[in-house]
DNA sequence: TTGTATGCGTTATCAC
DNA sequence: GTGATAACGCATACAA
């Protein structure tokens, strides 16, 4: 009875006297089994200590319930919060949810994919990594029948839904607000030029720049320094020029920190010598000193949206999806840094 | 040829003119295959882009290559430090992860167990949810032959490995190191007291005051308090008192980023009115004002090592393993929250 | 070296 | 309502 392997319904049947087959339906709810039985053929389950074996139900039925996430930290807000968003809408649907970390690297990254293609996985949701350049990965869980959702860090040459912010629109708006508060030489740290969102953010510091009358100041953007230490090494040669900037537009919070760090070493103090403004409202950002002036960029919604993207767009429909982008608006969050009171 | 179904070993075989086992043992670097033809065999596969089913595999082997990996939240920087250890571990080992957040809720930790049964891993990972009351679902995932290995905030009622931290020691020295500065009157905010981690804690900040002659301050002593809201809860009431802690060990950053919440409402200053000392080094810690003394638990050795114990003593071995507790050595971090100068 | 046969646990189809 | 049967894709024991 207690062996060394699981029970299966072929035992369930067994014990109960009727067919594998029977106990299967029963287990899924299926209207031809009535109440009664159901109910004992659960019972009996429950007592044997049954569980449904997904692997098994996955090779049958060819999909596997199970959604497959590529991000390049868990550990940024920004992320496990659109994680959350998608585990809530998953877990609604009884799906499961396999995350992957591709920490910013393209082999990384590829890898994950390859993994979700041998699991077998329904779909994938990614925001891809600094450093991806091409989307052949993409293209290759395509050609293995997996349908891709984009979220946040979109690649524009490879077509799928995307969900992503405003990017332009807040990034005009956050820009225009350092203004307001009088900076007019303001300066732009940027992201991997490739990745539209970025693309867009900058337009929006230029499109605020242009509107206000102020010269586009391009030897003050800055391109591809995504982290912390990288935020720094862009923004310590800047901060050092004779005419430097008297505000920087950062694309992330990681980043700004960066310039905190630049601008501590040099003794630059913000806002008063330096406003500043980051991108995601992480965790620490309202706990920093300054605060941190950011955006929110309705994370937990965004990762909600892409995963009901699927559920209403590509679950049980027969072709690939259409390719769409949903737009979730941002919001900003002012603090201190961009405040020159 | 490009039909609407993924390529497998079959469609490998009849292409090359030689059996599907033996593309199989080809695929799987199997010693009886010669080198030319396991070449062709993948070069063939490549072509056809096929890609290995794991779920047909897991299937037929019984198991999964997979480790299910459950904890509280994954944004915070000792679980997935943790994590970016456990996978490091099982990517050498070419295993794969899936992670599960508990979200504190012991509800959520049970139906996380549940979907890891039904996927059949082969180990789990876990560090308990703050809510967690019984290891019934650790000995569910037992009875169905998955070993279960805790970490950090362990059951004690749950014979398993077990990796944690030298949790007394360095609690121990951390409240010494108050003492040392200067406090007196230290107050105590510790988690849920059946998770023996958080006994631990409090037994080394009991031994340090006891060891200093000071009174154990039992009106001071708060247990179960660990989100930064109930942090800043159980704080508020302590410092309104007449007489007052001066200083307050915490066991997690969160929480005492609650009692900085708490300080600054009641305008009282840290370190000079109040010393404070946190615990998990999370991000923040370095970045508030003032700096947060805390703990480094080494997290992603904690987690490295976790991974380890399945591989060197679980993973193809016959039995459900012996019982034994790692300890991993942690260290302070002393800034300023807890320098009185 | 190579191939054959079998079964992992489930579900879908069809027949009763 | 109920049950027999086949098939999902792969890996292994065994035979050749």
């Amino acid at each position: 009875m207690n062996s060394r392997k699981r029970a299966t319904i072929y035992d369930v049947a067994k014990e109960l006297g009727i067919s594998p087959s029977y106990v299967s339906k029963a287990l899924n709810n299926h209207p031809s089994v009535g109440d009664l039985i159901r109910r004992r053929v659960k019972e009996k389950a429950d007592q044997l200590n049954y569980k449904h074996n997904s692997h098994a139900a996955n090779l049958r039925r060819g999909q596997s319930r199970t959604i497959g996430v590529v991000v390049p930290h868990i550990n940024q807000s920004f992320f496990s919060d659109a994680i959350s968003g998608i585990e809530e809408v998953c877990f609604a649907r009884n799906h499961s949810l396999v995350i992957c970390q591709s920490h910013e690297s393209y082999e990384k990254e590829g890898k994950a994919i390859e993994t979700l293609i041998h699991q077998n996985v329904d779909c994938i949701l990614i925001s891809n990594a600094e450093e991806t350049i091409s989307a052949h990965h993409l293209r290759q869980a395509n050609k293995n029948k997996i349908p891709v959702i984009q979220f946040d860090r979109c690649l524009d040459d490879f077509d799928s839904f995307k969900v992503v912010n405003d990017n332009k629109a807040v990034s005009y708006e956050a820009v225009r607000s350092l203004i307001r508060e009088g900076y007019r030489n303001i300066a732009f740290l940027g992201g991997p030029s490739r990745v539209k969102t970025f693309q867009e953010r900058k337009e929006g510091f230029i499109a605020a720049i242009d509107e206000a009358n102020l010269p586009i100041p391009y030897n003050f953007i800055v391109e591809n320094a995504l982290s912390r230490e990288r935020g720094r090494q862009a923004a310590m040669p800047l901060l050092k020029l004779p005419n430097r900037p008297d505000a920087i537009f950062s694309v992330s919070d990681y980043q700004s920190l960066g310039v905190m760090d630049a601008a501590a070493v040099l003794g630059i103090s913000i806002p008063s010598d330096l406003g500043l403004f980051g991108f995601a409202d992480e965790t620490f950002a309202q706990l920093v000193t300054p605060s941190l002036s950011t955006i929110d960029q309705h994370s937990v919604e965004l990762g909600r949206k892409a995963a009901e993207l699927y559920f209403q767009h590509i679950y049980q429909q027969e072709q690939m999806p259409e390719t769409e982008t949903i737009v979730i608006a941002s919001e900003m969050r002012i603090r201190q840094s961009s405040r020159r009171q």
